[in-house]
DNA sequence: TTCATTGCAAAGCGTTTGCAACGTA
DNA sequence: TACGTTGCAAACGCTTTGCAATGAA
């Protein structure tokens, strides 16, 4: 992760203390809180940030590709930080967990040129849905 | 569509002049629309529907397993009522643009058990994005 | 010093809900 | 007639924004 807070500083970021909670929070495998959880995180740590800051500075890294927005369900937005490695995401429909996983094959290779309609298709997500074994156990 | 109707009445729904409204608004192939729009489309064609309504009609053809929430970005929810074929969707990174496609292969089958982690894994959805022929020329 | 960044609070958007009036079965 | 359904309007959760104060470079 030190690795990301150079990349930012070699874009020109200013780095501030608030900026660099929020970036540290992010850190880890299987990162996948919404703003208010990254908020909560980050306020542990140093209480003087705000929410605007939080949303604020994961939409900057979100524009600079080192975070990536994910929509698992109609409800808050997580931010997954693992940006830079091609995964996709096993979604508990019981509790919300989600893990990276890195399935086998390219999901682009499935799509003939047929099935495009013109379009330039440039990446595919795949979201994988079930029971994860604490909320299978309980069903 | 009046398959639909008739599925609904089975299930013992009760068919009010709203219910159809909506039902007619998400009729015909490649319709993803949201509940604004659902309301905005029923509205013209009977003005005394309500949003409130077309949440509820909405929510209940889902839970009916008649309709399906896409949610394709961040943004509002869409209905997609082509439940009864298994297909992924084509998603515009310009305008939003939203096809229904059907890819060879099953992506279920590209998540070897080792990459499940003990999930019971039920469904996989698959969006792929890129220019529509219309963005992809202006851009 | 300067200008980007911050915090606060209010507004915004999409959605859900409480409750009285309504209308289908 | 009875009970499910509707409409209104207010509340809700999440996110964005305006603006003055702050602080990194």
């Amino acid at each position: 992760m030190s690795d990301l807070l150079e990349r930012l500083r070699a874009r020109g970021w200013r780095l501030t203390a608030q900026r660099r909670v929020v970036a540290e929070v992010l850190d880890g495998d299987h990162v996948h809180l919404t703003a208010d959880e990254v908020h909560a995180r980050a306020t542990a740590r140093l209480p003087e940030v705000s929410r605007a800051t939080v949303y604020n500075t994961l939409g900057e890294l979100v524009a600079l590709g080192e975070v990536v927005e994910v929509s698992t369900d109609g409800r808050a937005k997580r931010y997954d930080p693992n940006a830079h490695r091609a995964h996709q995401h096993l979604v508990c429909s019981g509790c919300g967990l989600i893990r990276d996983v890195h399935p086998t094959g390219d999901p682009l290779a499935d799509l003939p040129s047929a099935e495009r309609f013109g379009f330039a298709v440039a990446a595919a997500e795949v979201t994988y849905r079930g029971l994860c074994p604490g909320c299978a156990a309980k069903a």
